[in-house]
DNA sequence: CGATTCTTTGAAAACAGTCAATCTGTGTGG
DNA sequence: CCACACAGATTGACTGTTTTCAAAGAATCG
């Protein structure tokens, strides 16, 4: 279970991890397994752990007054999921995040990650390097709603995140997208004749 | 003109500083004049700066294919202004970065930064707090987008960052909503007359 | 003042949203 | 194994919002 982590943090990381690291990274995620539709983090609670996805897919979202779910961030694999304004800040969260298949996942709590596991030099580059990346992929996708048309929104996803697009059903990806299921099975057919 | 950037340096970290600290920092930190309209960063060019607005108001933008600009960002007093991807990949940048009012900055080189600044510990630890707050904040601004009206996201940036709509004409301020300026300018209007 | 930039307005067209009905595929229980 | 329920996808008609294009009215600056 824990291989996929370690291996991940390699990836991301140029520092090595010693034996003893490794050892402490192991001691402070245990695996939970969620069903789908199953809460990891729901609307109101404060978010206690730092997780990261063995196996399955979830979703991040929010409901407005009328009820309706607005889609944040879809993850699978290999990414890390929570509500880091609510871990840093101990504050009720305004998100939801739960399983959209049956899921695995790796959770620390705060503060075991903040004693044993941030301190680890390949952690702190691999939560810096992510960091960069997940700004510059939020900024790539404002970029592409103040300037893009429905359709061309649903591309670039569908280039850059093809899982996304074979693992959530089209109302999500149109939530995501900040259309409309009907407009997204529109614009899929239209593509579809030209 | 090093003050700003020192107290704002010390409002982001807990750390102290050095006498030693201040001096490197001032030293690698050139004051630089733009007037309205000067390009710090053109499309095409590689990003060799970390930039510090120290008085004025820049805008980073793109242009597409049909010749129309789409703001990225706004950036006033006290905020760092670059291409960060730019920067630390030496690849050329898609953005562009002008002044819209005569703007003085700080600037300091890529290696600079790397050699002397960036290992002053209050240096790195402003670096992570302001990645987080932009993390957030890029956030808020898709959730925003996907589900919220013109009219809404408008009020919502009126009143979370008032200076801008007062500094920057209303075709800026609605190409940054992803709208156009006539959108904008009946959406201003109708909230008038109720 | 004249030139430029910014803002507003109008009318038509394009686009996306809503609501309701139908169709499809999947899986569960009888 | 079938019937039924359920979730998802599609379609049509309608409504409402936003864009586009063109023109004209402020405001600002040299």
């Amino acid at each position: 279970m824990h291989e996929l982590l370690i291996a991940h943090i390699k990836k991301h990381s140029t520092t090595p991890l010693t034996v003893a690291d490794i050892e402490g990274i192991k001691k402070c995620f245990t695996l939970k397994k969620l069903r789908k539709r199953q809460f990891l983090l729901q609307e109101g609670e404060v978010c206690k752990y730092f997780a990261f996805i063995v196996k399955g897919a979830m979703r991040k979202y929010t409901v407005d007054e009328k009820g309706a779910e607005h889609i944040v961030a879809l993850s699978v694999e290999n990414w890390w999921i929570g509500d880091r304004e609510s871990l840093t800040n101990s504050t009720p969260s305004k998100l939801n995040i739960d399983a959209w298949e049956d899921t695995n996942v790796l959770i620390a709590t705060k503060d075991d990650f903040v004693t044993y596991v941030s301190p680890i030099s390949a952690i702190s580059e691999m939560l810096r390097e992510l960091d960069y990346r997940h700004a510059l992929a939020l900024q790539k996708r404002i970029g592409s709603n103040i300037s893009q048309s429905a359709e061309q929104r649903y591309y670039d996803l569908a280039s850059t995140y093809p899982e996304f697009v074979q693992r959530f059903p089209q109302h999500i990806i149109a939530s995501y997208l900040g259309i409309t299921k009907e407009t997204l099975s529109r614009v899929r057919n239209n593509a579809v004749k030209k």
